[in-house]
DNA sequence: AAAAATACATAGACTGTCGATACATAGACA
DNA sequence: TGTCTATGTATCGACAGTCTATGTATTTTT
């Protein structure tokens, strides 16, 4: 198995909480931003974080901003309300299912609650 | 998103985790432990577990045995040593994952190493 | 001038899980 | 006797999400 397909399922949830923390971003700045912080053990590919951030925008949990630096344009892309809510849904839904998963891998411990 | 979207990728570790606890188990004796483990909150398949298991047998992770309880005859699947050290290796990986996925989610927090 | 980084995007393939369904035995209960 | 539920293995087709590969264009670095 490779780390590839762990991340799914968890995509969504790790871009809404980026959008959450750093109020807006842009496309090329979430890959980079993932990559940054997991030291290159996650990398999303543009296959994979457009796909997922047109439907982001579809279900009305994030809102576009466009934005033209020099020639080049930028889309920011920040939580809507319902964005918001979400965000607080799924990851307290992945933060449970990451604890139950503990459960079964080691019978006797509990990963801390964040 | 539903659990279902996070088993992603992991059922397989889930698999033989429960295989190097238990020593040998049958399909659906595995169902139901992680049912009872997890108090329902993470349903395996019968359409999820049997791909996995004839995958894991194909791949020579586990072996099988075929024994009858009355008329009905149940299959025992068992780690072969390959398969340990695949389990190694993969809940390792797993749990790598899950502390980097932690770190995207709260900036300044790390889930306790099991 | 060439190469690399920045920035967006889509098409097609792959693959893992699910829902539905199937078949059969066994036990409980009416 | 008939029916319902639990046990037990299994497959098929659908679906969704991610990846690979590719494309276009601008900007920066070498």
């Amino acid at each position: 198995m490779q780390t590839k397909d762990l991340i799914k399922g968890t995509l969504n949830t790790i871009i809404l909480n980026l959008l959450k923390e750093h109020g807006q971003m842009y496309g090329y700045e979430i890959t980079q931003e993932v990559k940054r912080k997991t030291d290159g053990k996650i990398l999303i590919r543009e296959g994979s974080l457009y796909p997922a951030l047109h439907k982001l925008l579809a279900d009305g949990m994030v809102m576009t901003e466009e934005v033209l630096v020099g020639r080049r344009s930028r889309i920011y892309y920040k939580l809507t309300s319902k964005g918001h809510e979400q965000t607080i849904e799924q990851t307290t839904e992945l933060l449970g299912f990451l604890d139950t998963v503990a459960l079964l891998i080691y019978p006797d411990k509990k990963l801390a609650n964040g």
